[in-house]
DNA sequence: GATGAATGAGTGTTCATTCAT
DNA sequence: TATGAATGAACACTCATTCAT
């Protein structure tokens, strides 16, 4: 992709996370990428549609990690379900919470959801709906194999994820997203993971 | 306190709650309250002004509550518990986390804490701090009494407060406060409430 | 009317009689007023509400002369023909044709009218359409008293209307409207309107 | 030519002619032309020299017509006049009035004449001084042959003229340049021409 | 208490044009 | 021949704020 462009769509996506898209003016990201705001124009049909390709992007990056977790859980059997841990950890934790660019986004979704039911929609969606969904499958599965006596997995995925979700906005989705922040939320997050899956098994 | 200047507040919080602070012009709150732009000037030094008195209520509100509660745990014996318990679901529920002022705060802060240090710090200490402090305190006098096991209070008061949390979010902070989203709000935390304390009690 | 609404109100008409409505800038019309270009703003919604003002008045102006017309054209009878004449040079020559303010409009419209749907309407309506109609029901009214004999006083009404459109556009609507132009129109007009009576009566 | 240099010029007469010059954008241009901005600036020097091109090849268009009618009213004896009738209603109304690419410019400098000297000067040469100043040397001929009495061949050709104007402006020039409307203005313009002459020839 | 009037700073956007490739 | 990239100047419009009345 053209150079220029790129610069334009990762300063944005820079300041629209910290600051929400409309609190973030065609000059702010010009005058990060040092061009000047008609230059803008060159690139993107306008404001918003620099707002729509990050979407974009994120979503088609969100898309494709979530069919891979969709593709492990179909494909796990009795013993494998060591690995389906392991890719839960690598493609929802490490490449989509705590993935600079997805997090960015969510901050981001999280600022103007308030305000754009287009992103109020991409929010739920992608925040709660599929995450939530995606763990209930998982639950329902341990449930059928006997490993979880429990039945109902749609409570046990929310067990499950809030905690993660309140780390989440507590170190993630606050200010500038630092290193020490994310190691705030992986320490906690895979404390309650493993709590939460020792507490399971002794059920 | 002047009639007008009361107006000003409540439409401002209508309209902060729902767009954010600066997505909400002076003209907006001037076109509910019908007066004109100058006259807003009368009643407060600026835009700012409003917020801040805005936030100072709600932060005496939930300063009141809050002393209640510890008041409540302070003074709870053994036979008091289900006092304690019907007042956490009184004085936090019903009457900060659902009412309807408090919770147009809450929508405000969710939306504006990204970029605001201020509200940041009022966000954290009043959404997140001050709640899982208080629940830690409650989860260690049970563990006290020998009714939990347990002696984790401050994970049990994540794994508490996390599904409340979740649900705040994705019924009551989401566009309009309805009655159909109350509702749902209340009875997703209240089934929570109960399969916890169930489960704790198993336990 | 407020001073500063109706000094842009003049300045505006000035300039888009000139250079057409798109071709004037907010800029242009503070420059002359000497104000700052969001004062604009105070006393109109925006700049087609400028416009809008204009033509308003214009309609007004234009509907009250020709409803004296037709007034005048309703109580006419054998002896009063000579006041209908002078009736219709003094509320259609004088005060619409020739009249500042109407002339300033017609200009505008003639501008405007190829790119605009409503003003097209309203050039049609007050340039074409009306006129022909009323001297179309003049020339019933002497064919009827048998001052001229031809019935056809639609096509009477254009060979009377034509010329004195033509002279319209080639001294009235061209530049600016000068007293050497005015005057131009003038003495052809009439010229043409003795000479057509002269020959209708011959006839 | 140049074929893209046509298609410019072809594209730029559509919308100028709609649109008045100033309203067309070089964008406009070139969404037709289906050609980069830049592009255009290899065949023209700028915005004006596309304009320039136009109203050029309309003078010299215009120039040849005009000089045919003139070798045609000076050749004219007697027993030439039904010819030289046939050949202003082909060389004046259909190759002149009623041509596609006259009319459009015409419409152009109908809607550009009143903000631009130049087009101005245009305008009045090739829709008022020259059509009017030809038809007057014809009746002058009329006139010194006996066919008509009256001595103003000046006010005979506003006379003849302007109702044909009057239709160009009503039928020609407004929106677009639809089969209907040329066929209104046809039939309009030789109704009126005819009458014209039946009244001549009977006084 | 309230408002009419004004304004400086800023916002997103358009446009004709340039120039290296 | 054509275009990718950039830009200065302009545009309509918004906003928080001021101040005299």
């Amino acid at each position: 992709m053209n150079e220029t462009k790129q610069k334009i769509l990762n300063a944005a996506l820079d300041l629209f996370s910290q600051n929400g898209f409309s609190a973030v003016s065609i000059r702010d990201i010009c005058k990060v990428v040092d061009i000047k705001e008609s230059s803008v124009y060159y690139h993107f049909k306008n404001k918003q549609a620099i707002l729509d390709e990050l979407l974009q992007h994120f979503e088609s990056i969100a898309t494709d990690l979530m069919s891979q977790l969709e593709q492990a859980l179909s494909t796990t059997q009795k013993t494998f379900e060591v690995n389906l841990f392991k890719k839960i950890c690598d493609c929802f934790f490490e490449k989509y919470l705590m993935d600079e660019y997805c997090n960015k986004i969510m901050r981001l979704l999280s600022i103007e959801h308030f305000s754009n039911d287009e992103m109020q929609k991409i929010y739920d969606y992608w925040i709660f709906d599929k995450p939530l969904n995606f763990q209930t499958k998982v639950f329902s599965l341990l449930v059928s194999v006997g490993i979880i006596k429990t039945a109902d997995s749609k409570y046990l995925a929310v067990k499950f994820y809030a905690p993660i979700y309140l780390f989440m906005q507590r170190w993630l989705f606050c200010g500038t997203l630092t290193d020490e922040h994310k190691q705030f939320f992986r320490e906690n997050a895979y404390k309650h993971i493993n709590n939460f899956f020792k507490e399971m098994a002794g059920i």
